[in-house]
DNA sequence: GGCGCAGTCCGACAAATGTCGGAGTGGCTG
DNA sequence: CAGCCACTCCGACATTTGTCGGACTGCGCC
């Protein structure tokens, strides 16, 4: 049912990358790998995105090496959430990952479920859009029954569709509509969409 | 020019509480404050939405109080991100609060342009729902030609407009759209922005 | 009472949107 | 070469969308 996920693992110890990726494959993931921050901003740039990066923070050498990755990703345009794992976890080192932008910290050792339990939270969390809705209606001072229609148009509704469960002709649906727009400064559906959800 | 931002500021220190309010409202937000979970609860159920929630995390004799607050927050319906202050920054209350969906940890002591930094760059954040657009987009398997003319939808474009900056007539464009609403499964701009953006 | 405001509804019109069938080009590939 | 595919364009049509002016109700407030 669900499209496949596309997952960026960045792993040095070629052991933990093989285990994992059997994991993360068999868990139904398209799953590339890479060594090092080098590789896996090349792995990154050669894909037209990627749903979720894991990545170690000790990468051969580099014992900071996820966490550079984190800004070095944001720099080429990479806007995954990140997760990063780590074996040692001090507390400066956490806060430090967190600034750069990491979504997630999971600590070595863990099981492979743990990892896709984490995954699977990370996944689901862009759902907290529905925060900017609340934002943006509130801010256009909208009353309360154009607010009631504004989400449904922004849930896709036309305004027949709204008419219908509002219990109201669409004549008047259609002049909510249009005080909403003024509100919000828009003219149609569209720019109303980009007001709320500016990207 | 910026709409006024609401602001939460959980402190249960009258003295740090007055302070901080001071500054926040001189910097432009309109500033609610409580001194308990409890309260925070209560003021959060008594306005429309909240850009930003500021808690200590020490709250009183509660010395995880902001921690439990964000599930509460969360289980009430509030979807804003939560800063929380903390003197005594422990890995495991580290680890904890960022589980339980904090967005940022600011160590005691802090300079108020430090927080208000903290606060600038969180409610920064949610443009990052660009990566919603690559995701929905690549997962449709579009071409290069209706990527393009679906990121111009997305930016709330009508076909028109397409169409002169893709030096195209509109009649192709509307072509392109139409391909782009079977690869979604959608048969609308409405609810093709709620294909990329769910909520 | 008078005023404003939210909410309801209508007619009529212009514009934009979405669909269908048809058609042509150029590139890549078996 | 034949076929596929991306890309281009057209006409024609039905539907939806957005706007404007006008009108009625009910509520709260000065």
């Amino acid at each position: 049912m669900t499209a496949p996920r596309r997952l960026l693992l960045v792993e040095d110890d070629p052991d933990a990358r093989a285990s994992l990726e059997r994991a993360l494959v068999r868990a139904g993931y398209e799953c590339l790998t890479a060594a090092s921050v080098a590789e896996a901003l090349a792995r990154a740039a050669g894909v037209p995105f990627l749903d979720v990066v894991v990545s170690d923070i000790v990468l051969g050498d580099d014992d900071r090496g996820g966490v550079r990755l984190v800004p070095a990703l944001r720099a080429s345009g990479v806007r995954a959430p990140v997760v990063l794992i780590t074996a040692f976890a001090d507390l400066d080192g956490v806060k430090q990952a967190l600034n750069e932008g990491a979504s997630f910290l999971l600590e070595k050792p863990f099981r492979a479920h743990e990892l896709l339990e984490v995954i699977r939270r990370v996944l689901g969390e862009p759902r907290d859009i529905g925060y900017l809705v609340d934002s943006a209606l509130a801010k256009a001072g909208l009353t309360d029954k154009e607010q009631a229609v504004a989400r449904l148009i922004l849930k896709g509704l036309t305004s027949v569709e709204i008419a219908e469960l509002e219990g109201n002709s669409e004549k008047t649906v259609r002049q909510h509509v249009t005080q909403i727009y003024a509100k919000c400064g828009v003219a149609s559906r569209a720019e109303l969409f980009h007001f709320v959800f500016p990207w």
